[in-house]
DNA sequence: GCCATAAATGAGTAATTACTCCGTAAATAT
DNA sequence: ATATTTACGGAGTAATTACTCATTTATGGC
């Protein structure tokens, strides 16, 4: 468990801005709460543990936050409104338009391997928001709304765009076509969390060069 | 939440021989633990609740489990080893040894519908399952051990027969194949659960049939 | 430097937690 | 039927919980 709470080195999100204006204490108490969160998760985390690492008193943070689900809000809503979201959309946006001219096959391991760095590092943020949100409707819904919905979009633009040009099928839903590669792509990386052995010792890129080639064996227009 | 816990109406999960030998009273605790547990995860269930839910005495349970985890461990290990492991299989290698004559794209359309119906049937039990083994490593194995592992070997073993057949590509790890099916199964499940509207409308057979199709259109032979 | 206002503290509170203990009821053996 | 063992109940316990409040400390304007 080396590899614990990268997040919170993360420089991204070692930036208050994400979180809006703050004072210094509610910045340090978020900071813990987060933490904390990811070590445990909300029901098994305390307000004096997270009082204790934020080094303030339990009476501060509840100056600042009138009950302990309010801290769980106020941590992540904001993350994933303000990092988490356009984090997983920037990229792809990016990629999108600089590589326009690319090959579709090249764009797509470019995305993957863009992705797969940002999701590996976010991981730990990442699952704490998808757990809760299965006890916390609030937090499915900016799920949903803030980061799901944007990451279809951005790919869904992307395949309509190639699909326009000819290069894929006019006869697959590209929502279809979507579920299809991100399901391979989700597939691989929780094959690599769960089985590190069976996966380190391989090629990551070729790996994932053969899992856009899958993709394109079914999707690509015939030429 | 009309549909909330079904599983413990489930005929199947309604056996107590899936826990071993119990006394009634031993299995209506674990019962009320396991709809608890499913209701809030485990962090926020209480003893108090369990007690309340089975019917007995506070007191009761902990005669018969010493600590709040042994509760989590008493119920759902063994529904991992006996049920949930089981079931994952069985259907697989009656399906795959059954159907060998068949088509492998029609084979691989009834092992979906198949997993489908099952998979969404369990799926509260399976959620607080997958929750909880990432906080208590026990769990974590057995889920791999009892069920993941097994699962792959089923599906791992149907795709070498085929591949030794000449119907699937011969130059591609079955592991791969796996992955890409299981992967873009997976997503149309996921997408199913958080964008209902979007989905059900659709023929679910048709949407099935598609996702073979992708799948066969990677990986089959060039006949 | 002094005062007014705001922020932070930490001891405190009522409620709840996982867990215990002993009297009683039920089951089993003789 | 009686004795012995086992299962059960429910009041009780110490610890912990989320949260409060009176007091102290820091801040900023003049």
């Amino acid at each position: 468990m080396a590899d614990k709470i990268p997040i919170l080195q993360h420089p991204w999100v070692g930036e208050k801005p994400f979180f809006g204006e703050l004072t210094d204490k509610q910045w340090k108490i978020l900071k813990a709460a987060l933490k904390v969160f990811t070590e445990k998760g909300y029901s098994a985390s305390t307000t004096s543990e997270i009082a204790r690492e934020a080094g303030v008193a339990e009476g501060t943070i509840f100056r600042h936050f009138n009950t302990k689900k309010e801290i769980l809000l106020a941590t992540l809503i904001p993350l994933m409104q303000n990092f988490i979201g356009p984090g997983v959309t920037n990229s792809l946006h990016n990629l999108l338009l600089e590589y326009d001219h690319l090959p579709m096959e090249d764009v797509l391991l470019l995305i993957l391997e863009d992705r797969q760095k940002h999701i590996s590092a976010l991981w730990p943020l990442l699952r704490v928001v998808i757990i809760e949100a299965n006890y916390h409707p609030e937090l499915k819904e900016v799920l949903l709304n803030n980061v799901v919905t944007l990451a279809q979009e951005s790919l869904l633009t992307f395949l309509k765009q190639r699909q326009s040009k000819g290069e894929l099928r006019e006869d697959l839903d590209v929502w279809v076509m979507m579920r299809s590669i991100v399901g391979a792509f989700g597939a691989y990386l929780v094959s690599q969390s769960l089985f590190p052995e069976r996966e380190q010792d391989h090629d990551n890129r070729q790996e994932l060069k053969v899992i856009v080639d899958l993709f394109l064996r079914g999707t690509q227009a015939r030429s």
